[in-house]
DNA sequence: GCCAACGTTGGC
DNA sequence: GCCAACGTTGGC
């Protein structure tokens, strides 16, 4: 079992729309970082669903993988936006995964909420700098957010 | 809207 | 393989 946060804007995809459609594929990651940890993750991972790029960023709820990594669609449609007309059909670069709704947290876990729990000290997504939209997480690191969420 | 941090690109 | 230029992310 492994956790995950994986970022959304919630101009484009917000977690409230995730508990609404009831899964997700998680198009668009042009990363090859955030690509191999999808590609690492399992249908039943746990995920961290954050908020970015909006005026509380934070941690929304939990997801939860449905489907393993495939080929991620939309690198081969011209007219997306993530389009990328250098992956090849017979050797695709980009993956995606589905997710699904698992569960609302009680309250919005902020982001100085965050900054200020000792535990998550070394968590990746507090790093100065770092835009990777998804990292791994501790176990350690999981439950003290759902402790903060559950709050 | 500013700006720091970082990934990617492409010339050499 | 180096590295400058550029684009993007995302908090503030």
């Amino acid at each position: 079992m492994h956790y995950w946060l994986m970022k959304s804007e919630p101009d484009e995809f917000s977690f409230e729309q995730l508990r609404t459609r009831g899964t997700e594929p998680w198009t668009g990651v042009r990363n090859y970082q955030a690509r191999n940890f999808m590609r690492a993750a399992a249908v039943g991972d746990l995920v961290l669903f954050y908020h970015s790029n909006c005026p509380e960023p934070g941690i929304a709820g939990v997801a939860k993988i449905s489907k393993a990594a495939f080929t991620d669609p939309t690198q081969f449609e011209a007219k997306s936006d993530y389009y990328d007309p250098k992956s090849q059909r017979a050797d695709p670069r980009w993956s995606c995964v589905e997710v699904a709704f698992h569960q609302t947290f009680k309250r919005h876990v902020t982001l100085p909420d965050l900054r200020a729990c000792q535990a998550l000290a070394e968590m990746l997504i507090l790093r100065p700098g770092n835009r990777l939209s998804v990292t791994p997480v501790t176990a350690t690191e999981f439950k003290a957010i759902c402790g903060l969420g559950q709050k």
